[in-house]
Formats: C-alpha cells, structure tokens, sequence
DNA sequence: GTAGCTGCAAACTCTTTGCAACTCT
DNA sequence: AGAGTTGCAAAGAGTTTGCAGCTAC
C-alpha cells in the first residue's frame, strides 16, 4: 500500500479501484497537473474512471489537506500533492511551474500579518517571469 | 472629465454612456468589487447598462492596465483600480481585504527571481487571516 | 458615414450534483 | 448487509460571444 493510499484509509475512506488510480497518478507527477490532466493519465491506467470521480476525490484529498488545489489565473484549478512547503514561479513563455523555499519570505510574511493584527491562518504567494536568457530587448 | 475617463479616451476608447458610468462607479468604489458589484451599482446610475457590457468593459480596462483582475479563491473575479502598488490581506472571517505595502517583500521577490534565473514580470502575494483579538484558541 | 459599442440570448468552460447501480469492508 | 462510491447526464456558476441595431466621433 503506497504512503498516499495510507493516509486515505486511515482518513475512513475506501480504497475503490479508481481511488488507488487516482492516487497513482498524484503520486507519479512531479508537475502540477489540471483535473484534466489528472483524468487523462487515469484513464490510461483504467478506462472506467469517470472526471466526475475525479474532481469528487481531488475535492476530498484537498479537505483532507493531502493535495493542494492551485489557481494560477488560468481559468482552472491545478492539483500538488502535499509535501515540503514551497512556493511557486510560473515562467510566462512555457507555463513551466519553478518551486522554490525562502525563509527569510516565510519571516516577512508572520510579521506583516501581525503588524496588521491579523494571524496569518493561508496565504498565497506567486511570481510570474521570463527566463533572463531568453529576454529581448 | 474624470482622471479614468481621460485615460480611456487616450487609449482610443469611445465614451459612451455605458462606460462613463462604469468608470464612475469603479472611480468611487473603495473596495475591490465583483463584476457583479459593478453590475449593481452602475445600473442605480444608469438602468440600461448590461452585464455583457460590464465584462467587455472590465476586460479592456484590464487590458490597458486601468484596473486589475483579482481571483481571491471565491469562485469569481473581482476588480481593482490600479493605483500604487500594494498587496492584500483577506480577513477570513469578514472577507473584508486589507491593503499593504511592504519595500523589503518587493526587494525579496526580485532578488528571488532573480536568482532562479528568472526576470520578475508579474506576481502575486495574498495573506488570509483572522483577527489576533478575536482569536479563540 | 462608419467603426466601434451595446443589449440580448445563446453558447462555453469548468465544476458540482441527483440518482440508480455497484462495491469495498 | 449497508454505507460509501461510481458513471452518467443534467444542472450550476461565471464568463464569453454572435448578431442586429445603435451611437460617438
């Protein structure tokens, strides 16, 4: 039983067959992928899963904190699984997705929250470039 | 004429009516309104005006950099009118936005940039919060 | 006069949901 | 057995668009 198909069940969820796709799937990317993208490598693995199963287990893993649902202005939702905490840079000429850590960020964000008298509960933090290599000028 | 009419009219664009009254609504508006907002509000001015016509005129006015299209994970867009540069804090309890500047986080998101290799051409950083005084813990 | 703009309604895209059949546990 | 899950198709929400008529310039 892989680690996600664990924490699923130890959620109270059952382990149908499309489940387990679903979750193969999510664990095999290393990317973000659409719903689409998440039905289309499904049904290569079993023809019968349904996008409707797809967005019903993507909903339940994103409550369950197990995946991350991203909208990177695109008019569509991307999915992550849950790992180490990161953020992301969205090269604007091949939609590639760059993760990257920054603590001295992570600091920053606390402190203006609390400045403002909030306590930071989310947040959401993207940067969008091009690479300096291929600039024209 | 308006600060927002005369930059429509510089860009080219025909000051109808419809228009007029959508930029005055966006002129006066303090908060960062749906599209329906603006729907509401423009047709207490002026009863004829049409969703149709708030969408086209909200998207060119993105288009122009006159306003900025916002997606604070609601399920819909809402507007802004571009003035200086801030960032947002959403109070999860209210859904009121608060408005922020910070120079060190501008710094921080060029230098990463930067060194991903990366140009900075656009990005985004929200906060979501709730009240350090109305914390329950 | 005419290119651009408008309202209306239909169409589109992404997502959710009701329901009857099915399946893990 | 029975609660949870599924596929299907229909419905929803937000947004876009084709078109015929209208209007600012």
């Amino acid at each position: 039983m892989s680690d996600l198909e664990q924490r699923c069940a130890e959620a109270g969820l059952k382990m149908t067959g499309q489940r387990k796709t679903i979750l193969k799937v999510l664990g095999d990317a290393t990317d973000h992928p659409s719903v689409e993208d998440v039905y289309e490598r499904a049904k290569e693995i079993d023809k019968s899963v349904s996008i409707a199963t797809v967005y019903r287990t993507l909903s339940m893993l994103d409550e369950l904190d197990i995946v991350t649902r991203h909208e990177f202005q695109e008019g569509y939702s991307r999915y992550e699984v849950n790992d180490d905490h990161h953020h992301h840079l969205v090269d604007l000429e091949t939609g590639a997705v760059v993760e990257f850590q920054n603590e001295e960020l992570e600091l920053l964000k606390e402190k203006i929250a609390r400045d403002l008298g909030y306590e930071l509960v989310d947040h959401r933090l993207e940067l969008y470039g091009k690479k300096l290599s291929s600039k024209k000028k």
